[in-house]
DNA sequence: GGAATTTACTTGACGCGTCAACTATTGAGC
DNA sequence: GCTCAATAGTTGACGCGTCAAGTAAATTCC
């Protein structure tokens, strides 16, 4: 039963080029709308999907916190937009930021009681808006899912790293 | 071989709270990662990634052309932001608009011809790019992703529908 | 056939990703 | 110690998604 197929969800009469290209099209589409899944919970709480991450790495540091830099490298995101996302948080005192004492380039980021609170009343709906978005799926069909998925972000990696060689 | 586990790569503490959850996460990290990867080839060659989708959209819809929110429905992106990225293709001259005669609050937007020779040039790219990412995976793995990423949709699909009336 | 809706866009404002500079420190080599 | 390079972060500019509000042209309904 393989649901709608892509093909025909497109509405678009060209067919793919490879399986290949017909599974990167589903890859794209499916996380995009469980994305909207969940950051529709998530927003209904105030904050992004996006800053919802970066709490959740910031609850994940603990006390001490982490460098600004550091929760980028966490993130899917690359760097300078952290900047900005760390500015809204701290506007909403979700998130304090302190300037390191030994090494006064860095910046620690601290998530604040609120910032945790906040957290704390996302986990469960979060956690079920991903388990019901998969329910159509057998235990077995998440494991196996969750393989293939593993599998192909290794050959990306090993795509990207042969690419930036040449 | 699970490759590089999602917990390790995210150098997160906290295990998730369900398969699911695992499940979400991996997907949408492997959707960014093939996202980046695609992209890069297409950026290559002057438009994004949402502009390559439209003339694609717009080849698929032949000489007549396509109103506005007609390409906006087949992509995977809702309403407004379809005319300012068509704008864009617009002063590229890579796609132009008309105002329909019979009906004059609609827009047709067609691909010129300097659009698809630009298409041209980037269909055997790009399918490469897709090819390359699943490389790792086997054909019948391709199959039994695309097949659980339908089930996915799917599910997604029933959950939202569900929201909606309540 | 004229008012009230609906449809097809368009625009403004804001969040976020991304690239390219730019600043402030720190560390390394001499 | 002093120059030079690397590191940590910030800022500006632009593309794109998204919501809310606005406009103009059909359509519907008395």
């Amino acid at each position: 039963m393989p649901a709608m197929p892509i093909l025909k969800e497109l509405k678009q009469t060209r067919p793919f080029r490879s399986p290949a290209q017909e599974a990167t099209v589903a890859l794209l589409r499916t996380a995009d709308m469980a994305n909207r899944l969940v950051d529709a919970v998530i927003e209904r709480h105030g904050i992004t999907g996006q800053q919802y991450n970066v709490l959740r790495i910031l609850r994940g540091a603990g006390e001490t916190g982490l460098p600004t830099l550091d929760i980028a490298e966490r993130m899917i995101e690359q760097t300078p937009g952290i900047t900005r996302l760390i500015d809204r948080l701290e506007t909403k005192k979700l998130v304090a930021r302190e300037r390191c004492a030994t090494d006064r380039r860095q910046v620690f980021c601290r998530i604040t009681p609120a910032g945790l609170a906040l957290l704390g009343r996302l986990d469960e709906p979060v956690r079920a808006a991903s388990d019901d978005a998969l329910r159509h799926l057998s235990k077995k069909d998440v494991a196996q899912l969750i393989e293939l998925l593993d599998r192909t972000r290794e050959g990306i990696n090993a795509t990207i790293s042969k690419e930036i060689k040449s």
